[in-house]
DNA sequence: GAACGGCACTTGTCCAAACAAGTTCACCAA
DNA sequence: TTGGTGAACTTGTTTGGACAAGTGCCGTTC
């Protein structure tokens, strides 16, 4: 009954009752393994006509969240793993979405000439500047990553007006209206170089797993580039996988 | 022109479509950043209803292989990374995919009663018998991957019937017509132990990329509990995001 | 030349209807 | 009791129509 006022959002209603649904599945609402009510019902229970209901089921039945058949009641597959891109890009995010206290110390901020290497990986002219973030990020006050951003100048130099201590780097570039809409993730295996090592407190050489990020604007410009390393028992990276539904996760080569 | 004829296949009208429109896209027929066709001029040329050819592109919007807001055309995106089951299950195929060449060389096979912590994992009763196989994989007769596999009895016992130094278990296994249906990975970062060492040729504890998975049947029983650990200068795995579009890929925290 | 307004076109959203194809279940007959 | 038949219901597919909202372009006006 909650949210039958003609809605005040002005998102389109195929969009508020697949956000619905996902949460009757996430809140257990709906339970794994049981069937959901029939389209039949849906509508009449939201006053829409068919065609929105399958429209809003489609969306879950993407993602995996649903599945069925012709003349089988659809049912709830399993509580999938997926998560919105603002849980993905940012650690802040992640972390409150688990109910899990995220922390940051910020060890260093600076302004640099982009080297070459890293001038190459966000199309930059070798020598154009870019902002380094270098921070230690916890959870419940447990150190678990470390994060190497570097922020083309345009965006970076906001940060310098940001206490970086104070929480999401992400959170407050995009109340600002920098528009990242899209991140490339390379996740790989590193050995703790010094750095690593002291502020997680492991031996240096010990195996972290990091998320090589690349964050791109709505126009194609490259906003980003991070380096996170995780400490591989604290977290790692989950995917699912079937016959019917292609990965969006890829295992690539790296030499010819 | 092709594929006009009334379709031999009896698939639904707006699944020809897309796999017809993916086609046209990784042939290059429809370039990267290219408009495409207007849905009315798609209606005319495959004589079918706006509502059809929009399920088809539906299907395309949802793996982020075309983009397009209202009133702008759809617009090919990135030929995106996705991988079919196969390609992501199977070591062998993956390799093939890229026309590289697999290579394996079996250490050992064998039936051992599964330990707590494995049965666990597998659903299974400690003392329950699994089937072990080990073998280094490589690219190109290069040394890429330590794959340590745990089948159930069921499974396992056909791969006593099969020369594992021959190719693909998951090919044998599907031509048998094992069911594999689902799995679910799980990344993180691990140092090498001895074996890791001495078969993929780097320092003990040297940091390689895990891939922990597990393999589902159709009706839900575990098949197969596997532990490949990558070199990480040789592969890692790669995904996208965008603010429209869900990530199948999760980070989890492991420890409440 | 630059700014503005309006028109044609395109996609997004929503509805209503009809048929096909599969599932479930009650009922009846052997 | 068992087996089969069929009706009722469910989801999948496809069509058609209508309106809203955004984009791009052309022409007018300043």
């Amino acid at each position: 009954m909650l949210k039958y006022v003609p809605s005040i959002s002005d998102e389109p209603i195929h969009q508020q009752l697949s956000e619905l649904f996902r949460e009757k599945i996430s809140s257990g609402d709906w339970k794994e393994g049981r069937p959901l009510p029939s389209e039949a019902e849906l509508c009449a229970q939201h006053g829409v006509s068919r065609g929105t209901v399958r429209q809003a089921l489609a969306s879950l039945r993407s993602e995996g969240m649903v599945t069925g058949g012709r003349g089988k009641p659809p049912v709830v597959a399993r509580p999938v793993p997926s998560q919105s891109f603002a849980t993905f890009m940012s650690f802040s995010e992640w972390a409150h979405s688990l109910g899990r206290e995220p922390g940051q110390r910020t060890v260093e901020i600076a302004r640099r000439p982009a080297g070459e290497d890293l001038a190459g990986k966000m199309g930059l002219r070798p020598g154009e500047p870019v902002i380094q973030v270098l921070r230690l990020r916890s959870l419940d006050g447990k150190p678990t990553m470390v994060e190497r951003s570097n922020f083309i100048a345009e965006v970076g130099n906001a940060l310098f007006g940001f206490d970086t201590d104070s929480g999401s780097i992400f959170g407050y570039l995009t109340s600002r209206g920098v528009d990242l809409t899209r991140g490339r993730h390379v996740i790989d295996a590193v050995g703790a170089d010094a750095t690593d090592a002291e502020l997680l407190g492991v031996e240096p050489g010990a195996a972290l797993l990091r998320e090589h990020r690349l964050t791109y604007a709505a126009d194609g410009r490259i906003l980003e580039c991070s380096d996170d390393r995780y400490l591989p028992h604290l977290a790692n990276f989950v995917i699912e996988n079937t016959r019917a539904s292609r990965a969006a996760l890829v295992r690539v080569p790296l030499v010819a």
